[in-house]
DNA sequence: CCAAAAGTGTTTGCTCTACACCCATGG
DNA sequence: CCATGGGTGTAGAGCAAACACTTTTGG
């Protein structure tokens, strides 16, 4: 048999079904972080400083401590590793394919998060990275690991989210042109909104207000929008599979 | 440091940042596995043999292989527990709180199953479980670990799903009524519907067919309806959260 | 013939879609 | 004054909700 029971912190004398019989799998988080800027969808990876995979591009992530939360775990990676803190996070889906890391049987548990272009510290490469940078969804390099693939999947589940919550504003700095808003939902659903359908539908819900700002560019200046307190709180309450 | 590499199958000799410098917590999978009978909508739980919550109801569920793929893995604990083969079968959530079991580190990987209640073959018990039985999901016992937070995670999913696609089918015999199929729509929901809407609105979407049959009670028999082939191969393809 | 569940349409309001022109500013 | 993105309303179609009575059988 493989391995001891290795939780120094529980106490139960481990009884007949005991854990020492099972060999145990390493197990890890990753981190899909999306932000929105320049008009485009990215998702922030890092250049691996280690084998397996050295040099190559993968989500920031690592092994979880052996007394930590799933959640917890993937908030400290970040931190860790990007500096970055503060985000919206959620469990995405957790992947085990036995082939899905040369080194041996790695699980990864998989977090879709969200940060607003404006409160995105720098980016700076942790420990293990040799480098950080913000991707365009649609132009990806090489991935290590399965990590192309947890990044469809969490695109699907961001495409879903917009179509049905209201969590858009969680891309955009606090303020916004309703333009910038609707370019957003165009380049993560991929596909071209109708500019009044949007504005009425969107100002319907009741959950932007303005900030009586202007945004001024090369032509006529647009008003900012921000979302509504009430409305943050009650998206992030919501989380329809939290 | 703790454990060892423990893949035979795998060549590739660990390079630097090594698994086994990390303690590798024990991953089990639990199965939600939901039918309808008799108006209720029913979850089936294992009575456990062993230590810890012995005698206490539970999930069906147990160690992943260290070659196995986490469905196989939920698949076959199926199987084992209860005899029961060929259900849906899609990942629901991964719970990972460090004390959820009193022998350490474990974390589940939870899947949500439907069976139709036909297809259905007597569970009977295997060698983990004194003996299996289907609850009433509105009325269940205690249950051993955070197995009651699972099956209601679990019980959100299967209203969601029954909300935004038809997958309601998997849960009846393959012939069924109108009024049956509108009932689990109700018990799952748990509100009422109004029989004309619901009825046009099933039918509008053109996945059921009339199989000739009646079905005789106590009063006016009912037609009897079955979903289509390609409406069952369709909505298995579209399974939105894969 | 009575009890009980099966079966059946219409009206109304709301939501979604398609669609085109004027406005305010910077250069 | 012109180029550019900002900003605005309406008509028609399709969908969802409310609502009550007749039919068929078993006992």
């Amino acid at each position: 048999m493989l391995g001891t029971v290795n939780d120094p912190a529980l106490s139960t004398p481990a009884p007949s079904s005991n854990l020492a019989d099972y060999p145990r799998p390493s197990v890890t988080v990753d981190l899909v972080l999306f932000t929105f800027a320049e008009g485009e969808l990215r998702v922030l990876l890092i250049k691996r400083k280690h084998e397996p995979y050295a040099g190559a591009w993968a989500l920031p992530g690592g092994f979880i401590g052996i007394d930590e939360k799933l959640e917890e775990a993937a908030a400290r990676e970040l931190y860790e590793e990007t500096g970055i803190r503060d985000v919206y996070l959620e469990q995405l889906y957790t992947f085990g394919d036995p082939d899905r890391d040369p080194r041996g049987r790695v699980i990864t548990v998989a977090y879709f998060a969200i940060v607003s272009a404006d409160l995105m510290p720098e980016a700076h490469a942790g420990d293990d990275a040799e480098d950080t940078g913000w991707f365009n969804v649609y132009a990806l390099p090489q991935l290590a690991f399965d990590h192309g693939r947890i990044i469809n999947y969490a695109v699907q589940r961001l495409r879903y989210k917009l179509e049905y919550t209201a969590l858009g504003f969680l891309l955009l700095p606090e303020e916004f042109t309703l333009s910038e808003l609707q370019s957003v939902y165009e380049v993560v659903l991929q596909e071209k909104l109708d500019k009044r359908n949007f504005r009425r539908k969107i100002l319907a819900q009741g959950i932007l207000e303005k900030t009586g700002r202007l945004r001024y560019g090369d032509h006529r200046p647009a008003k900012l929008y921000r979302f509504t307190a009430a409305a943050i709180e009650l998206e992030k309450a919501r989380r329809r599979f939290p």
